[in-house]
DNA sequence: TATGAATGAGTATTCATTCAT
DNA sequence: TATGAATGAATACTCATTCAT
């Protein structure tokens, strides 16, 4: 499916010769990115945006073909960021355990970084844009692969139990976004991670419990 | 909270002395969660609503003063069925494990027999409709405080590990939507209960790793 | 015009044999005409109506063909009332002073025992209407042709300075209305007949300012 | 439609530069202006008033917030201008007498130039609009002030008798509305002020009459 | 590149009127 | 007579998009 969908980028202004610079482009990302954040798809206008950005709203269209096409490529360029950022993580030779604590610290320190548009991002707004329910299904779909890539060598290597990968990488996916958009803390996003981690390899049951009493029940 | 705010369904009508048959209306709940569940809010039209159960648009505000209140009626209704059902269940005397499962089983077992409605919650259209982020707030502050005093519960009795109630029950919150939403499996809900609740319970780490390796980290 | 014109009266129900019994009737009349005094013509539904009623809505039109017939006989109700106890006035032998200023009277008196309805008269709503621009005009024709029936008595009679009818029961027309419309006061009919009369008949100047003083303008 | 054919006005406009910023604003008032003294505002349709002008629906919305506000501003307009011209002659220092009949002049004037807007004022629709009843009653006080006070300073000069000022003026405003709104005359406004004023000053009462007569009353 | 006036399809909501019971 | 659920045409307002300058 990634190597079929053509990214928002590549679409837009591909009937165009010219390549605008990047400058204004980037402010009007900004600025649309900050507005999504703070209401929902349909409750931010053109106008918001043009006035937040303080160009007309026509300008806009020249940087993007649509406001579905803004808003996708705020999207996308924050999905390929911390994606490329965790892949470039998995593809170190770290024993599963750690790989994954690193990749949840990648994550919520990008989080912290981001929080306009991963608040955005944590949002489902899939259907909010009629066409577009494949776009957040792939990135979604990627993540979990890198997920489950990470279980299954924790699995293979022996450090994790065999478990069934694909509903553990769901699980993790769902925690992950859940701690990301409501957990209000001060912690670093090490810290973060540290305790995340500590859940979901130990588990809440107390060490002991486990085989004398789950078996009762 | 809950006792100050007044339920959609007590505002409805409220000026009316008359309380219109329950079937008609139940008809234009079920249309309008079936079309929720497949576009967002804003992309389903009154008309659409009306096209379905097959009456004239007027018809739907006999029986809802507005799209959002029929949207919100319907959440309504469906937060308070589950979380009653819940409720019930935490009241027992349980012990915490056997508890906890129980409530995964009754989740899942809900989302089964209400895809419909249960897609809508799924999605965080908390934005959308701008009054009405508290509704939401509400709602999932009630199922982790709920998760909360499972896991309090538990900890006392010395079946949990002593950890942060907040941000676990916060873990258990996204991984259940995420389960509930994502998870394609022609499962039975309370076998779907047992894996979660067993990757919950024990965590990923296999049995012996867990001390000896993960200090090497 | 008077002559063609149908009345509304007569128009409702000419279709039907029975002729409902006027209890009722009169009920959704008198309801109605407060709505209508209160809140524009657009402003009042006939669920308002109904629910002061106390009827189902439907049985409004078991007594009017439409909203606007009733509106309209109302209207006409009151008109032909105090329409027909003016003309038994000035049918009387009376000199036209004295009739102008029992007339006034008449007026007034009508208008504090009918103060709903007049304040819907007092409204030009003619053109709230559409079809029946004539309908309020015919009323305010027949209100001038009476005063200026008046008044060519008393120019005939010596009583009244000859000018022109016309102008001057048009100026008495509206000044009548702003009175009985605008005029806070605890006074009886008869006293501010007594004090608009005076005014009407004996013009602001002060005696003796009129021919020395008003010639040099 | 724009797009095949050119209408005259567009012609027009063609060869020039701009249109003038303000021009299609005043294009606009002018539309409705006529439309509402046409009908009446519930009647006049967004539409309505698009079509006339000839422009987009949307259009108007980038010059009045709201159709009521496009009606008040019609009639806010028109009533600051009428009244700085009123006041503007009533500062002057001319006996009351005078000031009066120039007061009616330049109503009747004013009124002549501003037939379709006049033409609405006339109209009571205070009650159309629901929050805005405080609009033309502060409109309605603000004339009758006026009255009062060229009343009152001429009791104080002698020139009129002394009076109600209160009820007066509640006549004169009366009946200039009348007059403004129904009199159908080929005269100047001058000479329609003169025969206004000249009932007012002098009554209707034929001299000689007044003592010998009204007294047998 | 940039503008911003203009567009017009799209939508929630209202309410007089009807009609089966 | 009376009901009241159902109707659906009507209407103010929005906003992404276009285009002449």
């Amino acid at each position: 499916m990634a190597k079929t969908r053509k990214s928002i980028k590549e679409q837009a202004h591909a009937h165009r010769g010219q390549i605008p610079k990047g400058a204004r482009k980037e402010e009007i990302i900004r600025a649309a990115a900050k507005l999504f954040s703070q209401k929902s798809y349909h409750d931010v206008t053109m106008d918001d945006i043009a006035e937040k950005v303080g160009v007309a709203k026509g300008t806009i269209y020249l940087y993007f073909d649509s406001k579905e096409n803004l808003y996708l490529e705020i999207m996308e360029e924050t999905y390929e960021e911390i994606e490329s950022i965790l892949e470039r993580e998995t593809a170190k030779s770290d024993p599963a355990p750690l790989k994954l604590k690193k990749v949840l610290g990648l994550i919520f320190k990008f989080y912290l970084q981001n929080l306009d548009v991963l608040r955005i991002l944590s949002r489902d707004e899939t259907h909010l844009i009629r066409e577009h329910y494949e776009f957040t299904e792939h990135w979604r779909l990627r993540r979990i692969k890198l997920y489950e890539k990470i279980l299954e060598k924790g699995i293979n290597e022996g450090s994790f139990r065999p478990f069934k990968t694909e509903l553990t990488a769901l699980i993790i996916f769902g925690l992950v976004r859940s701690v990301m958009f409501y957990y209000k803390s001060e912690k670093s996003a090490e810290s973060i991670a540290e305790e995340v981690f500590s859940m979901i390899s130990e588990g809440i049951l107390a060490p002991g419990y486990e085989k004398a009493e789950a078996a009762r029940m």
